[in-house]
DNA sequence: GTACTATGGTCGATATATCGATCACATGAG
DNA sequence: CTCATGTGATCGATATATCGACCATAGTAC
């Protein structure tokens, strides 16, 4: 319809396609039903459905939401490590520089 | 407003927040400009913005597009990988029951 | 020092994601 | 077989995410 319909990477499109896929998997494992699911998550079935489906624009929020109650691990194994990386993060940007300043040098972009 | 903004569990907005420093860490090490990353992404720069910081309500689908373009790898580590793992998890799909059929039997979420 | 620019934030307008209801179909229990 | 229910899909109404422009701050180059 709209012009747009914003682009995506095959990779990004694939890594939230399995993301989906492992959520519904997850689900069907624990034989809980998709209305359950959705409820636990306080969102409705038809969006859990395009959850599972790999609907790219649903709520980042909303699907990690989502996979972390059919316990799926995002990133890193537990909470504390995921903590921990959390705040290494924040201390390497501490050391970066604040403002980038280097506009068009022409970024090397390869995938 | 509406009662509530939806609630997230810690592990998925630690997970969130996480992605998003990784995005600006990233970013910043390519010494790309944020209005750069936003415009190859095809969203603006307030978006790229929320995205970093990490802000929920943002769709998977963007923010999983800026962490490829700054090439933060989601889930596994190659395309082909992750490509293997998608129709191997769609395969699991087909041995699984198709309807759950268990209403309630007090499933156990532990996280 | 000055000038330039990246960043972070806010605001109104618009696009669109999400909800809730509803339907047809498939599935599994009895 | 019959019956109950989980699933996939669609649709109108509403909430809200996103955009584009703006401003103020502060970082960087000169």
């Amino acid at each position: 319809m709209s012009k747009t319909a914003r682009a995506y990477s095959r990779y990004s499109r694939d890594a939230i396609e399995l993301l989906g896929g492992l959520i519904r998997a997850a689900r069907k494992e624990r034989r809980q039903t998709a209305q359950d699911l959705a409820d636990r998550a306080g969102i409705s079935r038809g969006l859990l459905q395009r959850i599972e489906k790999g609907d790219p624009k649903c709520g980042i929020g909303t699907v990690f939401e989502v996979a972390t109650i059919v316990g799926i691990k995002l990133f890193e194994a537990d909470e504390e490590l995921l903590s921990r990386h959390l705040s290494q993060t924040k201390d390497k940007l501490a050391l970066l520089p604040k403002a980038v300043r280097k506009k068009s040098h022409a970024v090397h972009d390869d995938f």
